[in-house]
DNA sequence: CTAGGGTTAG
């Protein structure tokens, strides 16, 4: 019975009193008549009726109170939208209590909206990570002729990034060079060397960090981080060094991406040094710094220190349970790795396809069948089966275990192929003297493969099969899986 | 009333 379902307005007490706050009732008490709004225009309307609605708004965003967001929605609806501002307010209420969809249906309602709306549309469309409905919205404002500003692009970038659109995302660029804006602040210029930096494109991220006038620790971390992530760890370390001469102070976020530098470096004599500086600068407890300075010490094989780390930290989020875990593993310790893993689960953190892919391989090492069995079923309830990383774990798991049938369902549930997978595969079964079925596998065109609706991995097939073609007279060249293949013939 | 950068896997 929603339509009985109370509605409380906590401050409307002088309104009504102590009873409870129904639509219809709300409709008896309003300041003014509903009809009434529409003789106000926009610029004219009383100051104590907006007031009025703000409040209420402000008080259904304390409390969370979509369903008294939805009262006010209809009364605006109904007095057609003589209050534009409240609509834009009523939107980001919607947006601040989690219902974007009621917030993008009024959105679409409203006669006008103001650049702040379109803003907040934007932006909470990329943090949910729907950044196609945000790039539809930043195309219609402009052809609407809402233009966008240095908060729009601050944003937007982002989007083009997450949907690797490096075209558009270079058009939206020019459109805020067009605006004024490239360089505005430093937040459109990280958003943007951010985004250049995740295409790789470091010419372009180099370029418009150099023209912002006012550098920031954000701005230059975005670039730090672009070089990480690509695996650029020198590079990276040249920016970090640069910005520290500049006098621009490193924060988590820096010593988070320039530690895990060190770390696929094995650089432990710049990881120690870093780790002296985190401390100095107070960010010895950012958790995502300790992650890194833990893997850090776990790649440079020094796993007791990184436990030494891993003490410290307040909090371990899966993240941080999760590099703990694979250090063990890589570093020989698979049955603490495993009992590690069981006091995450215990402290209702859940794991993640990069735990799993290392608890897998730590069980993989003893060839542990029952623990990577139940494993297994847990990889299954988290819907993570057709995850790469996490089959080709489990691919790997069963062939050292014997069981190649497990090893090939596993590998029939992956969503893509990529050669590491098809590889484990192929090892799996030479490991175990199914030579006939591995031959298969390896040569695609022999029926095993084709006939999927895989393009991408037909594709990938494609390349590493041409690569062995180039290389078929030449048996110094063939991994270990092809020589026993071609052994067993 | 709206804005930028992070750490983990084969």
């Amino acid at each position: 019975m929603p339509q009985k379902r109370a509605v409380k307005f906590l401050g409307l007490s002088k309104w009504v009193g102590a009873f409870h706050a129904t639509p219809a009732r709300l409709e008896k008490i309003l300041p003014l008549p509903l009809n009434s709004f529409n003789v106000f225009s926009q610029n004219t309307e009383p100051k104590d009726t907006s007031k009025f609605y703000t409040d209420l708004i402000r008080q259904c965003i304390q409390s969370k109170s979509i369903s008294d967001l939805r009262t006010i929605q209809t009364h605006m609806i109904k007095s057609g939208f003589s209050h534009l501002s409240l609509g834009n307010k009523l939107i980001d209420a919607f947006l601040k209590c989690g219902s974007i969809e009621e917030a993008r249906n009024l959105f679409d309602e409203l006669p006008q909206r103001h650049i702040v709306t379109w803003n907040s549309m934007i932006s909470s469309y990329i943090s949910q990570r729907r950044s196609e409905e945000a790039v539809k919205l930043y195309n219609r404002m402009v052809l609407e002729r809402a233009f966008p500003d240095e908060f729009t692009f601050s944003s937007i970038f982002k989007a083009f990034s997450q949907l690797d659109l490096v075209y558009e995302g270079r058009r939206a660029h020019g459109q805020a060079v067009v605006f004024g804006l490239e360089v505005s602040n430093a937040f459109v210029g990280s958003s943007l060397v951010d985004m250049y930096a995740k295409f790789g494109k470091f010419r372009d991220a180099r370029m418009v960090l150099d023209r912002v006038a006012e550098k920031d620790v954000v701005l230059v971390t975005a670039l730090i981080v672009g070089f990480a992530q690509h695996g650029r760890n020198v590079e990276a370390l040249e920016v970090f060094k640069e910005m520290i001469d500049e006098g621009i102070e490193a924060n988590g976020y820096t010593f988070a991406s320039i530690l895990s530098s060190c770390a696929n470096l094995k650089d432990l004599l710049m990881g120690m040094l870093i780790h002296g500086l985190v401390i100095r600068s107070g960010f010895e407890f950012a958790v995502a710094a300790q992650t890194s300075l833990l893997t850090m010490y776990s790649k440079c094989g020094l796993v007791d220190d990184s436990l030494k780390v891993f003490k410290q930290i307040i909090e371990p989020n899966q993240v941080t349970w999760t590099s703990l875990i694979t250090g063990l593993s890589q570093n020989g310790r698979e049955e603490i790795a495993l009992s590690k893993f069981r006091r995450m689960l215990r402290s209702s953190i859940s794991p993640n396809a990069f735990t799993f892919s290392s608890v897998l391989r730590a069980c993989s090492s003893l060839a542990m069948l029952e623990q990577g069995k139940q494993i297994h079923a847990m990889v299954a309830k988290y819907g993570l089966s057709g995850d790469t990383f996490t089959g080709a774990a489990l691919i790997d798991f069963y062939g050292k275990c014997g069981i190649t049938e497990m090893a090939r369902l596993a590998f029939d549930r992956l969503s893509k192929l990529d050669v590491v997978s098809l590889n484990t595969m192929i090892y799996s079964y030479a490991q175990n003297g199914y030579g006939n079925e591995a031959l298969k596998l390896f040569n695609p065109s022999l029926g095993c493969l084709v006939s999927s609706e895989r393009e991408g991995i037909d594709q990938d097939l494609k390349l590493s099969n041409d690569a062995s073609q180039r290389n078929h007279h030449n048996f110094s060249s063939h991994s270990d899986s092809q020589k026993t293949l071609l052994r067993k013939r």
